[in-house]
DNA sequence: ACCCAGGGATTTT
DNA sequence: AAAATCCATGGG
């Protein structure tokens, strides 16, 4: 019985907590002093020391280079800091609060079924619908004693195969037929998730959207966190309102008075500041922001 | 603009 | 204990 390969990353600035953790990725979970997860049809197991990363994945692998691309961690985290505005005082919080947080760069079609499965959903529940998903229609990864049972995230194949009650059984709802579309439009090859990498965001935000099910927002977290377009922004209702009450007095603002902003006072890697300041409210903020509502 | 589409965790009563 | 609220929204 061969055992698990294992290796280090060396990483500076990695809070692996905080990236796993923060919405981007739903199959995440704590195990031990790390985290164990799935990427691709590799069972991961995670945890973050004084020098980086060390990484044990089951079945064993000779080569890296997909982990430290999933992690983004040769990403030269700052050079994005620094392009941030320095006299934001809201955003300098949430850099200092969430040192470390980065962004993954994750299977596109994981990416984009997790998301439809988003909408007006907590994270938490997000997490419980594709954990379903996966134990239902996802390949089982290999055994090995030792590694807890686990799944491959399914295939667009074989959500494409199922009926809308069949995936209404994982709990998710009226977005069973968002997702069946999208499986099915990989799978008869009207959208190629592969081709869009190379697209410019405008464009390949305009195709994602042509989804039943995907808006926007749906499509700037697939743009973000799955093909790297640190000018997407995804903006939902946690950085609605930091951005209300933070540059705009809490009064209304339209979505072209938001681009703009976004745009032009967070600069080319908008997203990043996007996602320091999401999890900077949701896990730093949270209890202020509800006993203040307008004051934050 | 308004309203609806799961459902469960969390918060409030 | 029960009820209300909320949620990485989109579409009619």
């Amino acid at each position: 019985m061969p055992a698990l390969s294992e290796t280090h990353l060396g990483a500076r600035q990695y809070d692996l907590a905080a990236t796993l953790d923060s919405g981007q990725s739903f199959r995440w979970q704590p195990d031990g002093n790390g985290w164990q997860g799935v990427i691709g049809s590799q069972w991961v197991w995670l945890q973050a020391d004084a020098h980086g990363l060390s990484a044990r994945t089951w079945p064993p692998v000779r080569h890296w280079a997909w982990l430290t691309h999933y992690l983004q961690v040769d990403l030269d985290l700052d050079r994005v800091l620094a392009s941030f505005p320095a006299a934001d005082p809201h955003l300098s919080a949430a850099l200092s609060a969430c040192r470390g947080l980065r962004l993954l760069r994750q299977n596109p079609w994981e990416c984009l079924a997790s998301f439809i499965l988003s909408s007006t959903k907590q994270i938490v529940q997000i997490r419980q619908i594709v954990d379903l998903l996966c134990r239902q229609f996802g390949d089982p990864l290999p055994h090995h004693p030792g590694v807890p049972p686990a799944w491959a995230f399914p295939r667009p194949e074989s959500i494409a195969a199922r009926s809308e009650a069949d995936l209404r059984a994982c709990k998710m709802g009226f977005r069973a037929p968002a997702l069946l579309a999208a499986a099915r439009r990989v799978v008869n090859r009207t959208l190629v998730l592969d081709e869009l990498a190379g697209w410019p965001t405008d464009a390949a935000r305009q195709r994602l959207m042509e989804l039943p099910g995907v808006g926007e927002k749906i499509a700037n977290c697939v743009l973000l966190f799955a093909y790297g377009a640190q000018d997407a922004f995804p903006v939902d209702v946690w950085v609605l309102k930091a951005l209300r009450e933070l540059y705009f007095a809490g009064r209304q603002v339209d979505r072209s008075t938001l681009d703009s902003f976004t745009r032009s006072h967070f600069g080319p890697h908008a997203g990043y500041a996007q996602q320091y300041l999401f999890h900077y409210m949701r896990v730093h903020l949270r209890r202020r922001v509800r006993a203040t509502p307008h004051a934050l």
